[in-house]
Order: structure tokens, then C-alpha cells, then sequence
DNA sequence: GTCCCTTTGTGAACCCATGCACAAAGTGGG
DNA sequence: CCCACTTTGTGCATGGGTTCACAAAGGGAC
């Protein structure tokens, strides 16, 4: 999908006549001239929001309500409403959002204007299913290359893709602008690829690998970890079935303590 | 790897004897059985504390300072100290923790000690890459099944598991103690599935499918959306790269505004 | 036993996030 | 033009999470 960048709707033939009401918009806009602190829980929501304008805007709606938009991207429409309102006043009241507007809104507030190279380190089988997600292009990124330490593997064409080798990790980043790269690595060896990718001159980083990456200051790193989130889950599914059949099974310490 | 349950170290042979001091203890333990209100941002952290510790036992680390366990993890140490302390008093001052001693409970805790029959369902790249996945069985989850609703894939064999088709769900749920499960199908299905699924009796679902579920009170939810954490990252990204050019590109709205 | 050193566990202050509730602002009908 | 209705944007209260800083507790030397 292609973001467009539309006129405001509520504002749409009117180009020189501004009301009194408008022009105290532009004037106070300066004043504050897009806060620069986004809250990070925010920015966290921005992308639900935006998964469900596209769907709304694929089944042609115009305009949404807080209200609605809300629910189909489940959170509270409070929240929705303070959300949005820390990218500016987008919305227009007695009548919502244009989906249209809102979509390129966000999509310019994350930078999903411009198309990102990506470089995929680590072709196992988590490495292959990412680079053949679909998700990645439809929203501004690009897979730019796949690399892997792997002699067996280097050579292999993976979603029209060539594997190449992690030597040419360097090159690769610097004739391709790449600047977020996924690690997908084993384990043993994220830390080392991530030095040479930070001194490469990469800032973002998307960490599979179950370790905790130490980075200088500056680079952010998000991690996504399978095993954390099914442990995660399983506390909760541990509390519920205690809950069902009174209480935990009590294993607790001092067992001869109990005695007493 | 197996987790044994060893007594408390600071306790090692005495079993009948105990000071005033440790009666103390005992006796009060009572009054608060456990605080059953752990924090989620701590039960978030556990995991994290849990592997970094399995990495210390089997470098062969008997005891381990607050300070050296939360560098090991990436957070505070006062953070650390207060989630463990959520648990119960495990330290021991002047000294640390007993690593084996605190693997013990914080398994304990997440409900590790018993093992969990998971359910694969959609069994396309991804699928494929989460059953190959080496940390779930390390971590006391077993994968019981993988179900495809492409008759294409039903009958391959995978991490030596038979794809079976998604008409066995609910009998697959049933006869083999499948309590959690994890959605890895295409988004149009994932809604479909969840429901059978919830139905069958499941409480805990990982998500991988980029839709918000609806799910009745009391299922939990857990979703992993690798594009949202890119576009995460890519909001990042575009902030820093900003800063350095001398901020945005300020293609803001009704450009004609400006020129009053 | 006493002293000193290390490290835990936690009270308290601070910060961020959530959600309520309402005034302000816009639409549409008559 | 006026009124009734809808919906946004936000002030404020509440709550949870993080961090500091320190008293309490244990270990070890002598």
C-alpha cells in the first residue's frame, strides 16, 4: 500500500478563506510545534491503530469514531482519544476521523513515508519464515538482504532472495542504506554479530535470540522472545488451575517446618 | 534440563533444629501465604532472571549477588531485589542468592515444574520455525500437536510430529492435555480458530496472527506482531535520523497556512 | 563475643499510564 | 438562527512501576 498524503477533509476546497476559529489553530500551532515526546506506551499503540484503518479503509469507510476504532483495535477509546491527540488534533468532533487522513497521520508519526532496508542475519527456520512474511513489505520495509555464517545455507535462494555470506555483513549494509537489522542468529553468537553491526553504523536492532544483547548507548533494541512469552502464559494458566482446585499445591520451603 | 527441588541452602542438614530466628520466619510465613498479587511487569521479568541464571548454574556459580544477576539481565538491581522479593525471602544478606535454590522458585513460580502440552496451529513457515524451536521443550513445554487446514501439509512430518488436519482440534485439545496454543495461521483464520479453540476448554493462547482477538473473559492472551515491533523501531529510527539532518522533513498539514 | 564489611529487603518519592467525566466544538434539522 | 445531539480533546484523580537510599541482617576475622 501506498500512503498518499491528503488535505485535511475537514478543510477541503476552502484554500484561501480561513475562518477566525482556523486561524487560531495555525497561530497557536508554532507554540507548540509537535511535541516531541510521544509517550513510548503510545508509539507502542500507534501500529494497532493503523492495522485497523487499513482494514476500515479496505472496506471503504470514510470517517470512524473514536469509539469504534477503539474496539477494533482493543483498547479503551479514552486512551484512544489521548493517544491521537499527542500526534495533534486530527479528529473532528460530532463526526470522528477521516480514515484517510489518520492513516497517513500515523504513518508519517512511525515513518512508514519512506521504505526501510532490512538485513536479516540468520537463516535457520526462524530466519526463513521472516524473510517470507508478508507483513514486512506491506508496510514500508524491505528486506534487503539475508546473511548467514553458514557455508550449507550461503547460496540459497529464500523469497527472491540470495544468501550471502556474513563477511559481507559490512558491505552489505553500507551499499544497501540498510539501517534496522533482525538477528535471527543462534544464541552463542547474537552478541558478536550485534557488535559488528552497531559498528557498522546500525542504531536499530530486532533481537530473536534469547540473550540479552549489551549495545552503546544510542542503539535501541526490541527483543521478541518465544519461550518468555509461553512462560508468561503459563503462570497465569498455573493460577487459574490452582484457583480451580483450591489453592497451589503448596510445595512451598521447610517442609518440616509445617510440623510445627 | 530438570528442576530437582533442593532445601533452602542456608539450611542444609539441620532438620529438626531451628533458632528463634528462623521460627520467626516460619511463623509468619502463615499470615502471608504467598502474596497472590505478583506484579505482571515482574512476572514479565521472571523469565528473564530464570535463564540468565541457567546460564550461571551451568557455568557452575554457586551464589550470585542482586548486582551481578540484574547485570546479567539487563535491569536495575533494585528492580531485581524488589520483583524477588515479591516471591518470598530468598536471599541471604552479606552474601546473594543461591543460584540452584532460586531457579527452583522462580520455576516454581511460573508453573515450570510441571510440563505443558502445546498445540501448534498453522503450520506455514512460521509454524514450522516455532516447532523446530529448541527453547520451548528445554523449558518444560512439550509440543503435543501440529493441525494445518491445508490438506497439502497434513501428514508431513516436522520436529518429528505429524501435521494433523484441523478437524482433530478438539479432539487433539481433549485427549492429550493441551492447555495452551499457540495461533500461527494466515489472520483471516485466527478468529475461527481461537474460537474453537476456547471452546474446547483452552484458557491461554499465544498469538502470532496480526488481528486483535476477541476472546470471553478469563481466556489470556498473549500476541506477538513482528511488523508492530519493526514499526516500533522505524519510529526510533526516524527520530534519531531527524535529529542528526536538523529535524523532520515538516511536511505538516494546510502547507498554505504558512505563508500567512 | 565484637567489629567491620557486604548485601538484601523495603519505605518513600517520583514518574508514567490509565480511565473517568465533562466542557468545547462541530453537525444537522427545522 | 437556534436547538438538540454527537463526538472530540483534556484536566484530574488514581494506581502501578521504577528508583533511591538506608536500616536490618548475615558472614567472617580475630
Amino acid at each position: 500500500m501506498t500512503v498518499a498524503s491528503p488535505r485535511h477533509p475537514s478543510r477541503p476546497g476552502r484554500a484561501g478563506r480561513l475562518s477566525p476559529l482556523e486561524l487560531r489553530h495555525v497561530i497557536r500551532r508554532p507554540s507548540q510545534p509537535r511535541e516531541r515526546g510521544i509517550p513510548e506506551a503510545t508509539v507502542a499503540r500507534l501500529p494497532l491503530y493503523l492495522r485497523a484503518l487499513n482494514g476500515m479503509a479496505e472496506r471503504g469507510l470514510a470517517t470512524v469514531s473514536s469509539e469504534d476504532l477503539a474496539a477494533a483495535a482493543g483498547v479503551n477509546s479514552a486512551k484512544l482519544r489521548k493517544d491521537l491527540s499527542h500526534l495533534g488534533s486530527y479528529g473532528t468532533r460530532g463526526v470522528g476521523y477521516d480514515v484517510e487522513y489518520l492513516i497517513y497521520q500515523i504513518s508519517r508519526e512511525l515513518g512508514l513515508t519512506q521504505d526501510w532496508a532490512v538485513a536479516i542475519v540468520g537463516v535457520g527456520n526462524l530466519g526463513r519464515a521472516l524473510a517470507n512474511y508478508g507483513g514486512f513489505v506491506s508496510r514500508g520495509f524491505r528486506v534487503a538482504a539475508l546473511l548467514d555464517a553458514d557455508p550449507e545455507v550461503v547460496g540459497d535462494h529464500i523469497a527472491g532472495l540470495n544468501v550471502e555470506h556474513i563477511d559481507e555483513l559490512e558491505a552489505v549494509i553500507g551499499q544497501r542504506g540498510v539501517s534496522i537489522v533482525v538477528l535471527a542468529t543462534p544464541a552463542a553468537a547474537a552478541q558478536q554479530v550485534a557488535d559488528r553491526v552497531v559498528a557498522a553504523g546500525v542504531t536499530s536492532i530486532l533481537n530473536f535470540a534469547p540473550v540479552v544483547l549489551s549495545v552503546p548507548e544510542g542503539v535501541d533494541i526490541r527483543k521478541v522472545d518465544l519461550s518468555i512469552e509461553l512462560q508468561i502464559l503459563a503462570f497465569h494458566e498455573q493460577r487459574k488451575t490452582d484457583r480451580m482446585t483450591g489453592g497451589p499445591a503448596m510445595a512451598d520451603e521447610w517442609p518440616e517446618a509445617v510440623d510445627l
